[in-house]
DNA sequence: TCCCTATCTTTACATCGTAAAGATCGAATA
DNA sequence: TATTCGATCTTTACGATGTAAAGATAGGGA
């Protein structure tokens, strides 16, 4: 009996921030005196806000460990709780996981309206949703996984669908825009969708390509020291010299 | 003891093709002769080719359970062979990965190559290539994945560095003959590099974003019955109305 | 005061990847 | 021909993971 699972923690205190009570539980077996009553802050019984403390746990887990080390348990590990309180906020994992990505959907959202706040000529306008979405997936590329490159994800959940939502009324506005045309809720002409499709999976493709790592082979070849942020630059402005877009 | 797999098999009975000797193991312990002699080309006692068997299986098993069902035991089973048997011949999961990779390269670059000999008019050559691609990942939309979005792949395997190499250099030289200009091997000018990367990240985000139903939202809005293919021609040809690509 | 409910912990189990040791057979060697 | 050797495959074992189910623990009304 009791072959499997006794060890729980044993690791995980690398980079320890702040948070997480640290219980320091490592002696072996039963631990039925959590505490005697709550007192002095500490331990926090019920904790009250777990949910968020995990989220935040997990986006920890996500930028230290990467996407193969945001499990479950090392969520719960980092908030200091044990591993099956996670399923009881999230139901499971793809549950967590989409709590997460609505999270960074956000995020995201929230960065690339900022900077076409900033912008002020036209075509700075033009190129600071792309720039900043990139640089949104640069900076933080296991969220941006998370978002776009898991199939774990349980788009009939509110929070994620409305985030991701929003951020694709965001590309058709300014697509639309751009486009100097009204570009309507329901219905779209082939050439508009066709224009959405078109700056939509450039910038996507891009940065999929670039966190893959599949650009450098054309980053080398370049002009010494051209970064990815000018290549992409370069292929939003660059003259297209044949009848297709390449 | 022997708490631990004892069942092995007891599944993966769905829909089994052709090969795969099937022992009919399915009593419960010790299983010591595994068959007399070498007689009755039944159970190919060392089997000879398991390499190539195991290859074929796993591509199999992820048509039939997609990604998540591919694991080095589910390929085991469906090549009939014990849970260890690919460690041997592939080392690890990710050797697996990469060997199956590989193989699907090899088709993608055959699918390509093939798709641009039957064009005729200029215009068919220029969009045979990103039709092809658009086909065969929805065609093999498992293989596929396995391609370009696992981060479990070790490129320093020759067989999958050159397999991915000659479709590299093949859009290359594509994007080369469009330009009317040769693509040398090591030096590209800007405009070079921004007009292979505008290709690819154009195909490979509108591949990404089609399979992960994310161009479900335009498709719906669009004219009745625009298929997929309808909107990447559209994405290639439609007349670009301002500055910038979209 | 007492019970009810949400919250969190324990315990358990099937599955997975991987390591290590044992069995098996083809082939080279004597 | 008999024996040894090495490659191939199987057994056994272990830690880790997701998930289910039952037990503990308060906080909040009745």
């Amino acid at each position: 009996m009791a072959k499997t699972d006794t060890k729980t923690d044993t690791k995980g205190e690398t980079a320890r921030t702040s948070r997480a009570p640290r219980r320091t539980t490592s002696t072996v077996a039963s631990r039925p005196a959590r505490r005697a009553t709550g007192a002095k802050t500490e331990t926090p019984y019920h904790h009250g806000a777990l949910r968020e403390a995990l989220l935040q746990a997990a986006e920890r887990v996500l930028e230290r460990d990467g996407l193969a080390g945001l499990t479950l348990r090392a969520v719960a590990r980092e908030a200091g709780v044990s591993h099956a309180a996670p399923t009881h906020h999230f139901g499971d994992l793809t549950g967590l996981l989409s709590e997460l990505a609505a999270v960074g959907f956000r995020q995201f959202n929230a960065a690339m309206a900022s900077a076409c706040d900033t912008a002020t000529t036209p075509l700075e306008r033009a190129l600071a949703r792309p720039k900043a979405y990139v640089a949104y997936a640069q900076a933080h590329p296991g969220m941006y996984g998370i978002m776009f490159r898991t199939e774990r994800l349980d788009y009939s959940r509110p929070s994620l669908h409305e985030a991701a939502e929003a951020s694709f009324a965001g590309l058709a506005n300014a697509i639309g825009m751009m486009r100097q045309e009204q570009i309507s809720g329901d219905a779209l002409t082939l050439n508009q969708g066709a224009a959405i499709a078109r700056a939509w999976s450039l910038v996507h493709g891009f940065t999929m390509l670039l966190l893959d790592g599949r650009l450098e082979d054309i980053l080398e070849r370049l002009p010494e020291g051209t970064t990815a942020e000018r290549l992409l630059e370069a292929m939003l402005t660059a003259p297209v010299t044949s009848k297709l877009p390449v």
